[in-house]
DNA sequence: CGTTTTTGACCAGCGC
DNA sequence: GCGCTGGTCAAAAACG
């Protein structure tokens, strides 16, 4: 599996005849702007037709560079979000509180969170409170728990985290009055991770993953999950499957920065598997809430047919 | 029609 | 041994 950036992209080509400024730098400069210009001499033969569609294309103009700078702003808030991010792991990682919190003389020995943060979306590590399991489930592989933050209106006890799971069965437990789901991974018959989510009793916006074992497989691809590999990824946070269709270049988020998850200089770009989980959170909340909001959609949509309508206009001048 | 989810039943560990 | 509890199984239902 080797992807270096996670496509955020709405899968929509805002390019028919890509011109060679990309828009690939998520960073919008004003030049991106399609600057058409409506006072270039037209031919006397086509002066009177085309005088309405001078009209609209100066109207377009204005819309796009409205546009233009919407996006502008929308990566401004998306770095100050950025840079929030960065701060609150780097905090998570100098707040590691290991609990010794444990039932008896069971010696709790596989505990990895290495999960950290993000804006919208909160992994946390926490302390290890469901240590009360049986002595046979401590000598199964790694224990490691997430805490999810998610919206409030989200009941379900699905979660997204890049694998295939099956649900087999849920259960009410005696400390917690949401019911606890539990999930197998699926993605390959052999694989014996499990996992349960509950919600936490405090805070009901909190998701907890309880992660155990360790996968025997990679993780699947964004192109398999969205083929149907992660079909129990919950409509509220499943990512739209529009943004995994296009091949192209098109807008693309690297989330994927060195110290991000932790600070080590091994955690590279290219280092798939020390990639966290909360930066695929994040990307897929941050489109699913961008693909979910109407104006924004109709925004596009109109910037799109400008675009085009530009296009075929200066081909036909 | 194959896969996934739901849900009641069952099992095993633990405390009394 | 009994009851409580968490975890798993498996048949039925739901879904795509």
């Amino acid at each position: 599996m080797e992807f270096e950036f996670i496509d955020t992209s709405l899968g929509l080509d805002l390019k028919p005849n890509p011109p060679a400024n990309s828009l690939g730098d998520f960073s919008p400069k004003r030049g991106d702007c399609v600057d058409v210009d409506v006072e270039r001499k037209p031919s006397p033969v086509l002066k009177e037709d085309t005088g309405g569609l001078v009209e609209e294309l100066r109207r377009m103009s204005t819309e796009n560079k409205k546009l233009t700078e919407m996006l502008s702003s929308m990566c401004e808030n998306y770095n100050a979000l950025h840079n929030h991010l960065k701060e609150l792991m780097r905090k998570n990682s100098d707040h590691q509180l290991f609990n010794s919190r444990k039932r008896k003389a069971e010696s709790e020995d596989n505990i990895n969170n290495i999960h950290g943060s993000s804006g919208n979306n909160t992994e946390s590590i926490s302390s290890d409170e469901d240590s009360s399991k049986k002595p046979r489930e401590s000598t199964k592989g790694k224990v490691s728990r997430v805490v999810v933050k998610t919206e409030k209106s989200d009941n379900s006890l699905l979660l997204k985290d890049g694998y295939q799971w099956r649900k087999y069965g849920q259960k009410v437990t005696r400390d917690n009055p949401s019911p606890r789901a539990y999930f197998k991974c699926s993605f390959a018959p052999t694989c014996p991770v499990k996992k349960k989510v509950q919600r936490s009793a405090e805070d009901q916006s909190l998701l907890i993953a309880t992660y155990e074992g360790e996968h025997n497989h990679q993780q699947p691809s964004p192109v398999e999950v969205s083929l149907g590999f992660n079909r129990a990824a919950t409509p509220a946070s499943v990512l739209s499957p529009a943004s995994m269709v296009s091949p192209r270049p098109t807008v693309t988020l690297d989330l994927i920065q060195p110290g991000l998850a932790n600070n080590t200089a091994k955690n590279s770009v290219h280092d798939v598997k020390e990639k966290p989980v909360v930066q695929q959170f994040l990307v897929e909340q941050m489109a699913s809430s961008l693909t979910r909001d109407p104006s924004f959609t109709a925004a596009l949509a109109a910037a799109i047919s400008g675009r085009i309508l530009d296009q075929t206009q200066i081909e036909k001048w």
